[in-house]
DNA sequence: CGTTGGTTTGACATGGATCAATTTGAGTGG
DNA sequence: CCACTCAAATTGATCCATGTCAAACCAACG
């Protein structure tokens, strides 16, 4: 399928928004998009890196897989995001869908000519990858909370954050996108762990499950930084 | 002091290496060289952020210090890495000297007129930015190790790398550039657990300590993956 | 020497991992 | 609409690795 940037959810947010009407339509013209389901496979760690992509919808997870087996997940890519390998020769890590998603694929080969040919493609990733670092160090500092009630907490004032529209207010109610195992996954904790601190922060009243997903912040402040 | 980038060791490594000779003069003439002390304060969070800066000799951290006061290491700069905020109007977190160090300052808006009329320099920047992001994405993994002895083992490797003038190869002897209170602050553990882990290692045959702050490397296959 | 900062070692307590069982919820087919 | 199935989530009991507190050690340096 080819692309219909006119109808793109993230025209205006996605890197190639600073391009202008028909640079877009141009690179529009090399790229093609793609659906992918929950829990299928992107890009493959080791793979030779011969396409990058742009988040449409959806979510996507960027994780390894340790030497016991583990998953452990290192990024969360949320809409307009952008995942691939732009100078490394081969992937360095999986890149799977937590919700199915649609992405815009573009070849590398495409794409250093179009950063080559419109510079301020080039700025754009540069602040897109900016940005990503800032997010990556984040959740170093949150994984490395010593109480598992605080990791919990941070990864669910995080995850309001990214649902919200605004983007400087969390969102008050949102659908968790991560199974306990995820999160999990994503704090460096085990399921049981993870389920233990929301059932505390759902005691301590700071946060209140409702449904099935759906999450519901009472005090934010708490989440910041509790001791629950 | 002016810049004197004909006697710098990382003219053929940093950044700025893409640009022309008569580029990277006036890019010099609008920067300044500062030298650091260990411990010194080369950018603080929360500052306007008004400079960034390109690593000469040394090296440097960047942490945050969390609610209950304890500092957390989040990346370790070695020469030729750049620091600062190229977009974001502050910075995000503390940047310290970890040894002596002499750095190459930019101010943001001289820089960003350099992103602007040589595209090189940008693009040069957006691949330092997507390594930082790897290696930031690395120490994730290195810090959610399941056992502390891995997790010392793991950043003995990767500290190793750093020494080492072969890019693919660890040096078999180097001096460790972190304190004990560092190492844990990067690995999200306790300077204690970080010490004995360090003296299993050397009961496993997997390293040697020589002198004061040396290490040698026995053993490195079973530092990639040790139950030590 | 004595002081100081970093390191090592020991004893003990605890938070989270592990193992195991039960409950919930979303499909799916009758 | 109900019964069945399967994955995910919760809850409980136990154990161990690491945090915590405390003391000793070491090298550098005045």
């Amino acid at each position: 399928m080819s692309l219909a940037c006119a109808a793109c959810p993230v025209r205006d947010s996605a890197a190639c928004s600073v391009l202008e009407e028909e640079e877009r339509e141009a690179l529009a013209r090399t790229g093609r998009t793609r659906e992918i389901k929950r829990g299928e496979l992107l890009f493959a760690a080791g793979d030779e890196s011969t396409a990058c992509a742009t988040l449409v919808s959806g979510a996507l997870k960027v994780s390894s897989v340790d030497q016991d087996g583990v998953e452990r997940i290192l990024a969360l890519i949320h809409p307009a995001g952008f995942v691939g390998e732009l100078f490394a020769p081969f992937a360095e890590h999986d890149v799977i869908a937590l919700s199915d998603s649609r992405v815009c694929l573009f070849g590398r080969a495409d794409l250093d000519r179009a950063i080559e040919t419109h510079p301020a493609l080039g700025r754009a990733l540069l602040r897109r990858s900016q940005e990503d670092l800032h997010e990556s160090r984040r959740l170093l500092e949150l994984a490395g909370r010593k109480n598992a009630g605080d990791r919990v907490g941070g990864l669910l004032l995080a995850l309001a954050h990214a649902a919200s529209d605004s983007p400087c207010h969390p969102a008050a109610r949102f659908d968790l996108p991560l199974t306990r195992g995820e999160m999990a996954s994503v704090l460096g904790l085990t399921i049981e762990t993870v389920s233990r601190s929301l059932t505390a922060l759902v005691g301590s009243g700071a946060i209140r499950k409702t449904g099935g997903r759906g999450i519901e912040l009472l005090d934010p402040a708490r989440l910041e930084a509790s001791s629950a």
